[in-house]
DNA sequence: TGACAGAACGAGAATCATTATCGTTTAATA
DNA sequence: TATTAAACGATAATGATTCTCGTTCTGTCA
């Protein structure tokens, strides 16, 4: 079918693009990693990508899903998926967060619209709150390294504190 | 001065609702999460509680903060700090999140009116986007157990199953 | 106030997610 | 087909978080 074939021929070219080898792991982790429409861990992307290549190590699945992220063929879901973040702010709001240091900062519910979606999910998923994330570069961070395209994850050691 | 007192008085009354034991290490683990208006780790919380409890163990920090999320008298940032979870949707788009089983669901751009602050960072914050996230119970989930409130923590050990 | 029971604590082991190391295999290329 | 750097698999190491267990403290009551 065409259509499988084009999705493997771009990858292959963008791998070409980025200087990476295509090897056969790298392939399959694409492969599965795009036919999920989930948002899967490491973790359940190894256990697809096994049932195919059962030589498969975990280190290798966490290896290439970084080079993936670096490549900007996957995004993550949540920018603070390290460690836990607290909120001593229990009143709805919501928040700016900065990709270099990771900083959080509140943002009162009255700085936007109310948000809504126009169309009720069919899913019949209740939905309790919504909440806006603000992304982008915090004025700190963005004195003490002014260049820099875009997002790309946090990196420069000093800029990396948290708190 | 009064504001101080009341404070503590009001964690001393909330911890008695809830059966809580008023403690040395909780009393102080509160009130600096109270006092800053950051968004900490617990390890960031144990250094400022350490700094007046020299003996205080991390582990202390850590049952007490999740002793306070389940109270609800702190909430958590992200709903998925535990685990990296993958995108391999690199188009803009929001997200629903289910605050039991922590699947995550697309949610096109043009499901919501434009979101944007309606005034400017003060703070120099460069916007690079704004990430929805509509928050509650997917259709799965509210069938399996349709009574509970609302949020707490993902619990019931059959609806945890994440991917 | 003094005694008791259960809750909470501190120390450290255990677990889970993730990263690093290193010897072997493989893809790219001439 | 030979060369070489990149990538792989196994496994050790790390960092965050939870668990275990013996000791200490809080809340309650005589
Ligand atoms: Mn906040
Ligand atoms: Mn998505
Ligand atoms: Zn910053
Ligand atoms: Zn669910």
């Amino acid at each position: 079918m065409q259509t499988r074939e084009s999705l493997q021929q771009q990858f292959e070219t963008r791998c070409r693009e980025l200087g990476l080898a295509v090897t056969h792991q790298r392939t399959v982790i694409y492969r599965e990693l795009i036919a999920t429409g989930e948002h899967p861990t490491p973790e359940a992307v190894y256990e697809r990508v096994k049932a195919q290549i059962p030589a498969i190590s975990l280190g290798t699945v966490y290896k290439n899903v970084k080079t993936f992220l670096d490549a900007g063929l996957l995004k993550e879901v949540s920018l603070h998926h390290g460690t836990l973040r607290l909120d001593a702010n229990t009143e709805p709001h919501h928040h700016m967060v900065c990709t270099r240091c990771r900083r959080i900062f509140d943002v009162p519910e009255a700085e936007f619209e109310p948000v809504r979606l126009k169309n009720l999910p069919e899913s019949g998923f209740q939905i309790d709150r919504y909440s806006i994330e603000v992304v982008g570069v915090c004025g700190a961070c963005a004195a003490a390294r002014p260049e820099s395209s875009g997002l790309g994850p946090a990196s420069a050691a000093h800029t990396n504190q948290v708190l």
